[in-house]
Parts: C-alpha cells; structure tokens; sequence
DNA sequence: AACAATGATTGCTGTTGTCAATGATTGCTG
DNA sequence: CAGCAATCATTGACAACAGCAATCATTGTT
C-alpha cells in the first residue's frame, strides 16, 4: 500500500543510523515476543530465565541477574511469578544459605518445549524479509555485537 | 576479565535467537542514546522527532505518530517537551484546522547538530566490535528488517 | 569479636507502552 | 442541509520496566 520507502528522503537521517534501528527493531521484537508469549502467562524476561535454567540446571540469582542482565530486584518478582505458576522453584544452598538455587521444574520444562517453537515463529516472522544465509550474517554480527554484555 | 563467551555452553539458547539478541541490544542501545542526549535535557524520543522534523520541515502529529511509531498520546507529551524548551513549535493548519503542523525552531535545528555528533558517537561506541564493511552490512540487513514498519 | 562484603529482598521513582474516552473539526451521505 | 461517521489532538488511567537506595541474613576476613 506504501510500497518501498528506503529511498523516500524523509528517511535518510533515521533510517541510517544502526544505533537507532537497533533501538526500534528491539522494542518491535520484545512486543511481538510478549505477543506470543502471552499465552501462557509470561513475558520474554520469564521466558529468557526459563531458557537460561534448561540451560544451566541451577542457577543462583545473582547469577540470572548478571547473566541476562537484570536487576537483582527484577528476578526475585520474575522467580516470585514463575514459582507461582509451578515452573522454577527456589532451592536451598547447603554450602553457602545466601543463595537461592533456581532450578526447573518438570512443568517448566515441559512448558518451555511449546513456548521455544512459539518465540521462534516470532524471530521468523521477524526475519522474513531475509534468506537464510543472510539471517546467519546478522546472527554472526548481532552475536559480536552483544559480546561485550552477557 | 571474562574472555570471549560465545563459545560457552549456556550460551547457546540465548544467543543463538536473533530475535532475542535485537531484543537486548535495543535496550543497551536506547539507554546509551539516552545517557547522551541527557546534557540537552532530551530523551531518545525527542531526538527522534527533532530528526524526523528536520528532514520534513513542517508534520502532523499524526503523521510523526505514524512514522516513529508511537502512541498518539505520547507525541503530545513529546511535543510540550520540545516547546517548553524552545526547540520546537506547533503552527494551526489553515487547510483543516484539526491539524497542528509541528516545525523546527531555529534553537532546534541549532541543538540538533550538536545532538546528531553526540548521537554518532554512541552509534560508534556500539558498533565498535566491528570493522566498517561488517557495519556496512549490518546496517544494510537492518535496514531491510525495518521497512515494513516505518 | 568486629567488620566488610555478598545475596536476596523490599520499596520507591520516573519512564514507557497501551488503551479507552473526550472534544473539536471535517467529510460524507441521504 | 442535517445528521453521522471518521479523523486529529488531547487527557487520563494502568501495567510494565529500569534503576536506585535501604534492609536483612549470611559469610569471610582480620
């Protein structure tokens, strides 16, 4: 209906900044995110932390914090929710009573089957307008990108 | 401190997602724009509207509404913002008098040079990892992602 | 035994994204 | 031309979220 509008000029100063089409592209790709997840109750800082525990078996919080960058504050709710919904619980540390170990439950797990196909039909649907070998180049390049953070 | 991470094994869920990682470094890429912008008394939104206005000299809210893609809503409050400060005016539309035609004032044009080099800087600083052909690319595969919205 | 450091938690504050509702204005249609 | 639907800007409300400071229990150090 609009047809192309790379070459519209009122494009040129937005459209050429990466900075800035990173910063839309992932408050577009965190919406369609929460979209898809919505369905089972969580949000894409739940679904990270699900992904991040089927990855690790155990993590303490501070852990999942630093790891995906959230703040301490945020994961004790996020773990608050997600133990409410029986998919984490938190467990004692013998060796050190600060911690809380974090680990799936077999609701969780299973959970995160469905809502893994479901987030990828998100990065598909948001990366349509790409091949496949250009969807690897901007996965190389997104990956050293995020290389400096978690 | 940490070496490079992409070869860790908890990694591989997480990074591997491109939409997740557009997701983060979105994030990490408004909070640096802000932290910029900041010393002008803007926000990422601002900036945007200041560049957007510049290339078009003379909008409609609902057309910056519409091609930033932001609420409505939120272009108003926006817009007070840059008026209070004088960077910005709303003008009547004597062709349909719903209309507010938003310009640029001279101190917005002003502040937006200053603005645009801080705001490079931070596009440098977040595209350091890679070599100018790599954010050639990047920026390229960006661009492709972001035209079917604005 | 005293003290600094750490992990989880609570609380607060400002920003942001969304949505619904309203008032003014315009264009359409019978 | 009278009424009605659509459009634009605006206001208001609300959940989500980031960021920060303060607190409590626990551990390690000296």
């Amino acid at each position: 209906m609009m047809g192309p509008m790379s070459d519209a000029p009122w494009m040129h100063r937005l459209q050429t900044d990466a900075g800035y089409l990173l910063y839309r592209l992932g408050q577009r790709s965190g919406s369609l995110f929460n979209a898809a997840l919505e369905q089972h109750g969580l949000r894409l800082r739940h679904h990270a932390i699900l992904r991040y525990l089927a990855t690790v078996d155990g993590a303490r919080q501070r852990e999942l914090a630093d790891r995906l960058g959230y703040d301490p504050s945020a994961v004790v709710t996020l773990l608050d929710d997600l133990q409410r919904l029986g998919l984490a619980e938190r467990r004692a540390d013998p060796a050190d009573r600060r911690n809380r170990i974090v680990v799936l439950t077999e609701a969780g797990r299973e959970l995160l089957r469905t809502a893994d196909s479901d987030s990828r039909r998100v990065t598909d649907d948001l990366l349509q307008p790409l091949d496949a070998a250009d969807r690897a180049t901007l996965l190389a390049l997104l990956r050293r990108l995020a290389e400096p953070i978690s």
